[in-house]
DNA sequence: CTAGGGTTAG
């Protein structure tokens, strides 16, 4: 049968009807083949045996299709013999059509013309080809369609119909279909309900998602991933470690690559260096390889938790590294002022023939802004422009700016940020002023200031700066001036909080946090701190507590700040020697950072703080940031 | 009779 009917092809058909589009063309065919096959032929052979075996052949035929044209040429067979009237021939033809990689949304919406009673089956998987052809929209317009026909949706419309919503993201349909789904019964559905986590997820709306978790009778792997991978899409890092640790102590579930991955992103966010070890290990137990990607954020976590030399060595040893693998370790390097170091591996991207983008520029010269390299930054910066044709955005200048600052070259830092093409912002003139405070010149440092609060961004830690800078140069006035204004302005600093990870647990600190479990033994070791730190000359910044209150209150806010109850937790939990690594959320006060320096000392530890710009790695009274930060 | 959910890095 085969053999006769292989010399239909689809190309005959065309000549001979040479009508406009797919759509014509087959329903000329049909109109032939309605001639072709009786209807009471049509009718009765479905019980026949010999019809199931034309099925089978059909289908296995179509199966069969690489591409658009054999695919057309088998379609034409099917006509031809009549058996598009089996609705199993026609509901293989639709789906190949539109779930094929080569296959054609738009001609597989043609043969759902041609059936004649499409069930759920065939919208289903027309809804399903519209996702995977990226086109949301149409999917949930399929389902709008399939609704007005009055057919009725099951179980298998809504995993790819919620995905459509999840896309967009499409919250109010979402939760229409989720009123849908109650209506047919169907809520109990395990993919159902997993879509509905994920589509809740994309849709940033985390409390319904968690609320269908909550409601799932048997959870299944991919049901904590959507929820997970919710939780990290919002940078809700600390809850992911919480899911995932809930989810290791529920069952034995088996470690996936997917969620390993978010669970090491959430790693690197907070800084939990062992929890990302455990992750490292148990890829490595059930993955049989690492892919670039997965190696690359390994990179990246181990650079960021503080164990830079763990990321070079792994970085060394990738086999295969993207341009991707090359700026996370750049970065990574910059991050931990390695000027040096960070140059060498950019040579090497260059070497191994891998175009440069803006983002590694902005590593490598941050890298050279941190560790003083005046001369190398200043002729990257002229090799991007002029070898790599790149036009330097704000951030290329500001790594400029911070490059000549930090080196005291102030005045040739203000020249940058007037010279240059476009409109400085916040982060330049704070680089400016930050620069003025350290290397003492006021006059800049007030021009900077002045246009740094004329952007109104109501920064607290500006202020700061500034009065500090006033106090420095014994200005009182216009240390008080500036304190009123903050007053007036009612600032108040963003709440900050320190994470420190002990025993493969990150435990989180608020400011002023005084209702922890582990609370009274936190304040009595912050007592005993202060007590030994007085012995080293040490007293208290107030000027950093922005509140009207009284001198000690002051003292005691200071002493509560985020950064130092995590170290004193740390230092009761770790043994003797065994290094502090803390990360934090904003840059740390001054005060901070002469505390720490002192414990560093005083405990023996090497304590290591990430705040959200750079590392401080402290180690016997001094920090590697050389006091600017 | 066919088919469905989570996919990460600067």
């Amino acid at each position: 049968m085969v053999q006769s009917l292989a010399v239909f092809t689809y190309e005959m058909v065309l000549t001979q009807y040479p009508l406009h589009g797919d759509r014509m063309i087959r329903t000329s065919v049909l109109h032939q083949t309605h001639l072709l096959v009786p209807k009471e032929d049509r009718l009765n052979s479905p019980e026949s045996v010999s019809f199931r075996l034309r099925e089978q052949e059909c289908v296995s035929l179509i199966k069969q299709c690489k591409n658009m044209e054999e695919f057309k040429q088998t379609h034409c067979q099917i006509l031809k013999w009549g058996m598009f009237w089996s609705s199993f021939c026609a509901s293989n033809l639709l789906a190949t059509c539109a779930l094929a990689d080569w296959g054609s949304m738009d001609y597989a919406y043609s043969i759902l013309e041609e059936i004649d009673e499409p069930g759920s089956f065939q919208f289903n998987t027309m809804i399903r080809g519209h996702v995977q052809d990226m086109n949301p929209e149409e999917a949930i317009l399929m389902y709008n369609q399939m609704l007005d026909m009055g057919t009725e949706p099951d179980g298998y419309t809504y995993p790819s119909l919620l995905k459509a919503c999840a896309r967009l993201p499409a919250l109010e349909e979402g939760m229409q279909i989720h009123g849908h789904i109650f209506k047919l019964g169907i809520e109990e559905d395990v993919f159902v309900q997993n879509s509905l986590i994920n589509m809740y997820g994309k849709c940033k709306e985390i409390r319904r998602a968690g609320a269908v978790f909550e409601q799932m009778d048997q959870k299944t792997i991919s049901s904590w991933s959507a929820l997970i991978a919710a939780h990290a899409s919002m940078g809700m890092w600390y809850e992911c470690l919480g899911l995932f640790g809930a989810m290791s102590s529920e069952r034995c579930w088996r470690a996936e690559e997917s969620i390993l991955v978010t669970v090491l992103s959430a790693c690197t966010h907070l800084g939990a260096l062992d929890l990302g070890r455990c992750a490292h290990g148990s890829l490595l137990r059930n993955m049989s390889g690492l892919n670039v990607i997965v190696e690359t954020s390994l990179v990246d976590m181990y650079v960021k938790c503080g164990s830079l030399e763990k990321g070079l060595c792994l970085f060394q040893r990738m086999a295969n590294k993207n341009q991707l693998s090359y700026t996370v370790m750049i970065s990574g390097l910059a991050l931990h002022g390695q000027g040096q170091e960070a140059i060498r591996i950019f040579d090497e991207m260059l070497g191994e023939g891998f175009e440069p983008d803006d983002v590694v520029y902005i590593g490598v010269l941050s890298a050279c802004s941190r560790a003083g390299l005046v001369e190398e930054g200043v002729q990257l910066f002229d090799r991007m422009r002029l070898e790599h044709k790149m036009e330097p955005r704000i951030q290329h200048y500001g790594c400029l700016v911070d490059l000549r600052g930090r080196a005291g070259m102030v005045d040739e830092a203000f020249e940058i940020i007037k010279n240059m093409p476009m409109k400085p912002n916040d982060v330049l003139w704070r680089s400016l002023l930050g620069a003025c405070k350290v290397h003492q010149n006021v006059q800049l440092g007030e021009i900077a200031a002045k246009n740094l609060l004329q952007l109104n961004l109501d920064n607290s830690s500006d202020y700061i700066v500034l009065s500090n800078m006033y106090a420095q140069a014994q200005r009182w006035q216009d240390v008080a001036r500036t304190r009123t204004e903050m007053v007036r302005r009612r600032l108040t600093q963003t709440p900050g909080f320190s994470f420190v990870e002990v025993k493969r647990k990150v435990y989180k600190f608020v400011s002023q946090d005084m209702l922890r479990p582990q609370c009274d033994s936190v304040y009595e070791m912050l007592y005993q701190m202060e007590w030994q730190l007085k012995f080293e000359g040490y007293s208290p910044d107030t000027s950093q507590v922005l509140l009207d209150v009284k001198e000690e209150e002051k003292r005691e806010r200071l002493s509560r700040h985020s950064q130092k109850l995590a170290i004193a937790f740390a230092l009761i939990h770790t043994s003797q020697g065994f290094p502090i690594r803390i990360v934090r959320n904003t840059r740390m006060c001054s005060d901070c950072h002469t505390c720490t320096k002192l414990i560093s000392m005083i405990y023996e530890r090497t304590i290591s703080v990430r705040d959200r710009n750079q590392f401080h790695h402290f180690k016997d009274g001094t920090c590697s940031c050389r006091d600017y930060w």
